[in-house]
Order: C-alpha cells, then structure tokens, then sequence
DNA sequence: ATTGAAATGTAGGAAAC
DNA sequence: GTTTCCTACATTTCAAT
C-alpha cells in the first residue's frame, strides 16, 4: 500500500479505534476478518503518518469536579498579527482553557474553559482572562446540559 | 481505600492517563514510584467507579477530511420539554454534530459540527439541520484556526 | 501487503507478607 | 500497599508468500 491513500480497511480501523481505543488487535482483526499482523501493521502506519495523533482517557467531568463549562467569545483590540499571537499563546497557558479556536464573524475567538463552579469561573475570568492586554470584550455562554458529546469525526 | 474518595495517586493516574492512555501500567509505576500491582488496581477501579469513561484515538481531523468545524447557536421556538428533547434527539442522530450542549443566555443550542468543507456545510445545514421543526434562528461561526484544542480537564 | 508462527512483554489474578 | 508467582493474552518481529 502507499503513503498517501487509506484503503476501506485502514477506515474501518480508525472508526473502531475512535470510538474505543481499547479494542485489542484481535479483536479488530475478528471485527474485520483479517489477521493479527495486519491490524498491527495498520495501526502501527496509522500512528507513524500522523492519522492518529494520540489514544487518551477521557474522563468524566463531573467526577472529577469540572461542573461547569463555559463557551466564552473574546474580542480583541486589533487584528495584528502581534495581537492575535499573543493573545492565542497566552490564553493556552491558562489550564482552564481546554481550547482556543479563532473564528470567523464578528467576535475573533472562542474558548472552552472548565472550571468546577461559577465561583471558579469568576476567579479565572477576573484575575486571569480580564488581564491579558488587547481585550475588548468577553461574552460568555455556560452549559446546561450536555445533548451529546463526542471526539469522533463522522468518517 | 474507601469508594467516594481519590487520593493523589488516583489523580497522578488520571492526569496521565488523559494525556496519554497508551502508556503501560509499567511505564505509570515508575512514574509514580509505585508497583504495578497497585496502578493496575487502580485503573481497574477508576474505570469500574466510571472516573475514566473511555479510551479513544483522537485523529488529526485535516486528515480524515474534517477540514472545517463550525459552532453553531440555535433557537428554538419554544422551551417546553417536548420540544427542547425532541430537537436534541434529532440533532444527535446527525454524525456531522459532534457535541450539542443546551446553553443558559440568549440562543438555546451551541452545536459543534464537523464537516469536509463549506459545501457539506451547506448542505447539512439545508438538508439536515434547517428541516429540524421549531427551529427560529441558527447562527453559525467556523474554525479559521486552532490555537489549543485540549481534552484533558485541568485536574 | 498479508500471513502464521515464534519470541517477548504485559495484564490480571491470587497468595503471603 | 508491596512482592512474588502464575497463567492467559497481547504485542511485536520475522521468514515466507
């Protein structure tokens, strides 16, 4: 097989891999009637070209005392490239923020950020995301209920 | 050790384990000067009280053909049980919404939809998502770029 | 690229301290 | 909680196709 190509079975293999990445090799092989070796050598090559970039735990929030997550819509000064990159580097350095994405439309990014209560959240948004320089403003959303939640792309 | 509580090595063992689920029992014992026995009894503890509610491969979503994620804020008509579930049962069989949260403030929905490119966009959100009943407005915003994209609570 | 078989390593359970 | 021992699997390599 070459480099650049995944064929059905490589599919099939990263499907069952996203939703449960403790499947063993046999029992991926047994899934798709095909051996032990090949599995292996497939994921082995999946990981190498970089298709999947890392097998984590995912936990449960609320267990772990993450009970509120906000989506927060940050606006900044000015579009420099100066500005932008500070912000984003700066912004990722805060553990409360589980993701920063600059966006299209009229604020310039989101963030997700886990705090274990709106107490927590306030203290983060006070004394951390308010003293970063070049913010306008802070528009932020908190989450009610989660309808569904899933790291696995529809492929 | 009692049931309702997590010591700092039940949390030395989550963090790694978010981070990095492939890690062997092992390779977290000498990490955390402990036997293997202890970890595995561990682990087998933090996934039966569901602390770790599962092991998965993340994928880099631009290879997999995921090359643009949008958030989207819906509104829905009206608020009455009915409605808000029958919409969130709907929304979740689609496999281009990835996370659908119900939200306090001004919009009721934020949906996470991930999609190849701005034409699948276009045609999820006339085909699938515009076709919701009770549905008012739905605001959409997409990814430009990842500044952090993190699935590990800060714990 | 795929396979079966062989070698090595890890998981998972149990006993004694 | 640790150590040791044990068995059953799982991973990894390899020669052959």
């Amino acid at each position: 097989m070459n480099n650049s190509e995944l064929d059905a079975t490589d599919w099939q293999i990263l499907r069952l891999l996203q939703k449960d990445a403790s499947l063993t090799n046999k029992e991926i092989a047994f899934e798709l009637n095909r051996s032990v070796a090949t599995v292996h050598e497939r994921i082995k090559r999946l990981k190498e070209e970089g298709y999947v970039k890392k097998i984590v735990a995912l936990l449960d929030r609320k267990k772990v005392n993450k009970g509120l997550i906000a989506f927060s819509h940050v606006q900044l000064h000015d579009h420099t490239a100066q500005t932008l990159s500070t912000f984003e580097k700066e912004v990722a350095r805060f553990p409360e923020v589980m993701e920063c994405f600059q966006m299209t439309g009229t604020f310039d990014f989101i963030l997700r950020i886990a705090t274990s209560d709106m107490d927590a959240y306030h203290d983060f948004y006070r004394n951390k995301l308010a003293n970063l320089p070049n913010i306008t403003t802070v528009q932020s959303f908190f989450v009610l209920s989660e309808a569904k939640s899933d790291t696995a792309y529809p492929i």
